[in-house]
DNA sequence: CTATGTGCAAACTATTTGCCGTCTG
DNA sequence: CAGACGGCAAATAGTTTGCACATAG
């Protein structure tokens, strides 16, 4: 990943309060889980300022979206380099640790783009759907 | 990937003009352009068959979905190894001949999964964008 | 001949937006 | 104190489904 400029956006309790859910879990929610997790918190919230603010925090840098098999979004709040891995029964996803790399040489690829970077998905089947 | 069983699926005249066009363009449409593409060759077409036929001919493994940064999916009907890159800016998707192989000891990583594979996603900014 | 597919319209899900009052920096 | 943000409800985009008829194998 290009180094991202982290944005100035202001840090609202409602930001605050994302963020902090979203970093102690590693389950990669979807913004309705997110929503109704934060709730407890913040009982006014609405769902327009979690899609909001889920939107603004990874436009910032401080989270990551995820494009997930479904229809919908998934979030990251763990910003350490790791690898996700989906469960091809189950469509979880887990994390690894590590960034998988690349041989230097990708950048040599027959394209006239300007490469920047890569993401890597690893699939395969989890222990729970073995 | 892992060798896909292609299903026994019946080949109607919607599905064998979804597929046909499909595989003129190297564009990656979206369902709706698909839908308007088709109906210039089958005007009473709906755009639920459009929608459950490339459902069914991704699972049948004749054509490939792609989840994009967008909320919409794309589908390719290019069955030859490739890979995509992704224009930062315009978000566009172009192929690269080949498949970027990974060292083969990425199945020791550390994890309780069963490893069956990975797809590598390039991104940068394409040449209308630079 | 029958299981599978189709067209249509209505339903549904995830996400976004307009408006207007509130709060952060 | 100005511009950014939040809550609410309504709107939108993309996709799916129920039903009755049509068709591939």
């Amino acid at each position: 990943m290009k180094k991202d400029k982290l944005g100035a956006i202001r840090l609202t309790k409602q930001r605050k309060v994302i963020l902090e859910e979203l970093k102690k879990l590693n389950t990669h929610p979807t913004a309705d889980e997110i929503y109704f997790i934060v709730k407890k918190r913040l009982p006014k919230i609405s769902i327009a300022t979690v899609y909001r603010n889920l939107k603004a925090l990874s436009a910032a840098g401080y989270i990551i979206t995820l494009k997930t098999a479904e229809n919908q979004k998934r979030f990251d709040g763990n910003m350490q380099e790791h690898t996700h891995i989906r469960c091809v029964k189950c469509n979880k996803i887990h994390d690894i640790e590590g960034k998988i790399k690349l041989p230097q040489n990708y950048k040599n690829l027959k394209t006239n783009f300007d490469i920047l970077g890569y993401n890597i998905y690893l699939y395969g089947i989890c222990p729970n759907c073995l």
